[in-house]
RNA sequence: GGCCUGUUGGUGAAGUGGUUAACACGUAUGCCUCUCAAGCAUAUAUGCACGGGUUCAAGUCCCGUACAGGCUACCA
């Protein structure tokens, strides 16, 4: 018997034979440095921001090389998969803007290098493990787990190395003889590489972004077809990337002690090692020690967590972009007329350790972004949030869709803008006093003048003698000096600085009694604005509001 | 246990042998025609985990120690 007839009896009906599949799918066409790489998650329902990170770096490196990015589905664990997980990943990175060229979408494949569905890909992988048989690189193993627990309990006792390896790798010298006679027999089995690596070898591999590091070689016998048929993570990574041509595989750092295994399935396979980067995960604080973010753990890890908050998707990816590459803050400083699309993200300059997930710096970043975007844009995003988030509130913005405008446009499209939205579930209490409707205030803000009879008089002195609604800024503020410098406030803050006593105080504990009475609370942005919104007719009605509390 | 990797201020970090260790976040104080938010100014590492070594010169190269992280499945 030679050893295709053998290998057909292991792995029998294959469609087309590995060098037709190599035929089927050739090197792609694209000019010098494009990168293709892909996302390959597995179905398992939401993103979480490590992957997003990755992902994100996967688009860009393709985007910015006029390269390919694909979207592969790693689904050869059944057990894992949800059923609509990959339609919720798509979605879920499309409100990011990452977008695939080819690869899975909602509509089917897209791209002649499917399919790009792991289970649907059994044939492909069968014929390649059908050449490592035939060349002798690939055998069947008919250990149960149960045996393999076994040496592995005796390997722990013993400080031997784990694993299916040298003289554990007890299926390793079945003739084909005993191979057969097991399969008469009705035994179950899987397939496992044969591993030409000696542990005691050292070899020297180059990671995009960890530099040259030296590994032992792997002599483990690693499964490559499992019982169901189907590959392994591993096998499926060699003849997937292989065959889809992805010149960059870009992943967690999980992945980083996988290497010896996989280059050498590469050269094993007969296939052109692709270039590796390993991304350093995001790590968070728990309890003064540092360890990777988990979406089990942390409600932070899901991109949930922040919309839910409010925070805008595009801060969220200028936070991802820093983390990437910290120079990109920089870059955004010095060339702020540019779409951040130009920027160039460098593989050298992303960190080899893991990052620790600021939430301070992210919130600092979504509170610039949204400072520098056009009031009517705020209008949407907070439209948007409150449709999902605050039903009461969303009902009043598209009510008063133009004031609400308005409102966010309070100090706002200047050259130094408003910062105080750093996300949206916040927007309601920030603006609820502005909207007649919601204007219910519980209690008074009084600051330094709390006297019923003084909040009176200044109340009154201002509407009956000063408020005029067509007043510009610099008219109104005059006023208030005038006013206050009439009722023994001073109306300049230097002077009252250097003679307190003179005064019973000054303008600025008048202007807080008028914005108190108008709004209740102490803390608002420029009161001039403010009431040029609110109007002659409410500021007159919040006024006897004020005075009758 | 074994194999890899990492360790610069409260935080993210720049730094690829040679001036006073960038920049950003945070914090503190001060300035400002009103409170906040900003803006501006100033401060914020007895020094690059620790111990040795190489060198005229080390955060940067070498060795050891400690700590942290990842991997060590018929999971990805």
């Amino acid at each position: 018997m030679t050893r295709e007839e053998y290998a057909n009896i292991l792995l029998p009906g294959v469609k087309h034979t590995w060098q037709e599949y190599e035929e089927m799918y050739p090197e792609r066409n694209l000019k010098e440095g494009a990168i293709v790489s892909r996302y390959a998650p597995s179905p398992t329902g939401f993103v979480h921001i490590g992957a997003l990170l990755t992902t994100f770096i996967n688009y860009k490196m393709a985007r910015q090389t006029d390269g390919v990015f694909y979207l592969r589905v790693e689904d050869t664990d059944q057990k894992r998969s949800i059923d609509d997980g990959i339609n919720r990943i798509i979605e879920d990175l499309a409100k990011f803007d990452i977008k695939f060229d080819e690869g899975v979408t909602k509509a089917g494949d897209k791209g002649s290098y499917g399919p790009y569905t792991q289970s649907e890909r059994k044939d492909i992988y069968w014929a390649f493990a059908k050449k490592l048989i035939a060349e002798d690189k690939a055998y069947p193993c008919f250990c149960t787990e149960e045996e393999n627990k076994n040496d592995r309990a005796v390997q722990e006792k013993n400080g031997e190395r784990l694993g299916y390896y040298g003289k554990w790798a007890k299926c390793r010298n079945l003739s084909m003889e005993e191979v057969l006679e097991k399969i008469n027999n009705g035994e179950k089995y899987i397939i496992r590489l044969k591993s030409n690596g000696d542990f005691n070898k050292k070899f020297t591999f180059k990671d995009c972004i960890k530099g040259k590091v030296e590994f032992p070689e792997s002599d483990e016998d690693i499964v490559i077809i499992k019982s169901d048929g189907l590959p392994t993570y591993h096998f499926a990574h060699a003849v997937d990337d292989h065959l889809m041509r992805t010149t960059h595989v870009i992943r967690g750092e999980e992945w980083f002690s996988s290497i010896p295994k996989h280059t050498q399935l590469f050269v094993m396979l007969g296939f052109k090692v692709p270039k590796y980067a390993h991304i350093s995960p995001l790590m968070i604080e728990d309890n003064g020690t540092r360890r990777k973010i988990s979406k089990r753990k942390d409600p932070e890890a899901a991109i949930s967590y922040y919309h839910e908050k409010g925070i805008p998707n595009k801060a969220i990816m200028l936070y991802l972009e820093t983390v990437a590459n910290s120079n990109f803050e920089m870059w955004m400083e010095q060339n702020k007329d540019k779409s951040t699309d130009e920027f160039i993200l460098d593989f050298k300059k992303m960190s080899t350790g893991g990052t620790m997930f600021d939430y301070d710096k992210l919130i600092n970043i979504s509170k610039n972004y949204i400072s520098r975007l056009r009031a009517s844009e705020i209008y949407d995003l907070a439209l948007e949030h409150a449709k999902t988030y605050n039903e009461k509130f969303a009902k009043i913005l598209e009510k008063y869709k133009d004031y609400s405008t308005k409102v966010f446009n309070i100090e706002r499209e200047q050259k130094k803008p408003r910062k105080d939205i750093a996300y949206f579930s916040d927007t309601e209490n920030q603006t609820w006093y502005m909207y007649e409707e919601l204007f219910t205030p519980t209690s008074y803000e009084w600051q330094n003048i709390n006297d019923k009879k003084e909040i009176e008089l200044i109340l009154n002195t201002y509407v009956n003698d000063y408020y005029n609604i067509n007043d510009d800024k610099q008219t109104w503020f005059d006023k208030m000096k005038k006013m206050s410098e009439s009722l023994g406030y001073a109306g300049d803050m230097k002077a009252y600085k250097a003679n307190p006593d003179n005064y019973k105080g000054n303008i600025a504990d008048v202007s807080m009694v008028i914005r108190v009475a108008l709004t209740s609370k102490s803390m608002t942005p420029d009161l001039y604005e403010i009431m040029k919104l609110l109007g002659t007719e409410n500021i007159q009605k919040r006024i006897k509001k004020a005075l009758q509390a």
